[in-house]
DNA sequence: CTCCGGGTCAACCATTTGGTTGATCCGGCG
DNA sequence: CGCCGGATCAACCAAATGGTTGACCCGGAG
């Protein structure tokens, strides 16, 4: 069987060593080339694919400090032309993180703690285009779906987002023009939907669930 | 000069994988152990003492998921009997972490994007007893010399943080074994140091002077 | 010793927020 | 057409929060 591609992307120089130093000790596994952000990410596969020397899987982290973030990232690399599978491997495991990834057409979820040989099984699997979800994932999800959470509306996670900056009730209605009353009637469906019954637990779940950005991000 | 003995302190695999394939790439720097959280570090420590090879700096990670974490590991290392000097290497740059692993003892703080030539000057300083900050948290402090933050308490720090969990003033109160007249007056003297008036915008702000980390991370 | 700052608490009052009920308007869907 | 859900608003009450004043204890600096 060939050697299967791998193009890394991760940000932190130290954790793009550990997985080069990680994969090359696999048989059958060789790392084609890295990238620390979704930019690059799509440059390297495109020079790679003029090359005429594709990369087989994308070892993807979701969290890169400045450039494109890892969703963005993936849901691109899916629209090129003989797109390779993409597996996110990350640190954060929130159910919206994941969501999110996956809706983005990623084919696998690890998670960083995962043993080597996890993270190899992942590989394989993905090159194989099979999904790969690591354990905690794949619980995370059924709970998911045992359990689906009611969606916000996109006013309330508007308001949500001001609510977080801050802003007192009244603040919120002057900035958004609306009542003061609206603003409430609101809050009050997002406490229901997140499960919370106070504003900053509620920006607290929210930031978690990573509906809104974390204030200041 | 003889090789620099390292001991790696880190929670993921992959993380530790990369420390190790980088660091050995580096003259005079060696890998002599690795822990996967601070008991089992402290307990390696020892058995390389009674060895009488002992290591001369620890690279320790922050944020352990289950055991000991870095910060107390930090300061049970410092009370050894001729104890290495201790070089954080974490993901996370809010003035608490810092000021945390410092006043533990710490003689360095590394950020894990740091590129690897960063790094090793970081290890060399520490193992010649001087201290190592990366560029970023020293433009962190510098920055905070030059506007003189009002300084919160270690108290109130810590109020904040369970404010920003979402929990109300009785449940601080519970959780602090303080009354709740004591968690507002606490409240006022933050609000008062941020510059702020309610609890949503004391969260956000002291999030955005990295005072605290954002909620869920 | 005295002073000061951090931490603790109480009492009081104004304002904000939380929670409820009920109502109107509008756009999409069967 | 009638129904439903999202968005809007009002009125009302209960509870939490914000703001102030004053007080006590304690440990460290001068």
């Amino acid at each position: 069987m060939n050697q299967i591609r791998i193009l890394l992307v991760d940000d932190h120089p130290v954790v793009r060593a550990g997985l080069r130093a990680m994969l090359s000790d696999f048989e059958g596994i060789s790392v084609a080339a890295e990238a620390a952000d979704g930019d690059a990410a799509l440059r390297e596969l495109k020079r790679l694919q003029t090359l005429g020397d594709p990369v087989d899987v994308v070892l993807m982290d979701l969290q890169m400090g400045a450039g494109m973030d890892g969703v963005t990232a993936t849901a691109q690399i899916r629209l090129l032309e003989a797109a390779p599978p993409v597996l996110i491997l990350t640190t954060y495991d929130t159910d919206a993180d994941i969501l999110a990834a996956v809706e983005a057409g990623a084919s696998g979820y690890m998670l960083k703690d995962a043993p080597p040989e996890q993270i190899r099984q992942a590989v394989l699997a993905a090159a194989a285009g099979q999904t790969a979800l690591a354990p905690k994932i794949a619980a995370l999800l059924m709970n998911r779906i045992a359990n689906p959470a009611p969606a916000l509306t996109p006013r309330e996670i508007q308001l949500l987002e001001l609510l977080a900056t801050g802003l007192s009730n009244r603040a919120i209605a002057k900035k958004t023009f609306i009542s003061e009353a609206t603003v409430k009637t609101h809050l009050v469906h997002i406490y229901g939907k997140l499960g919370v019954d106070n504003r900053t637990a509620a920006i607290s779940e929210a930031t978690q669930r990573r509906i809104i950005r974390a204030p200041g991000q």
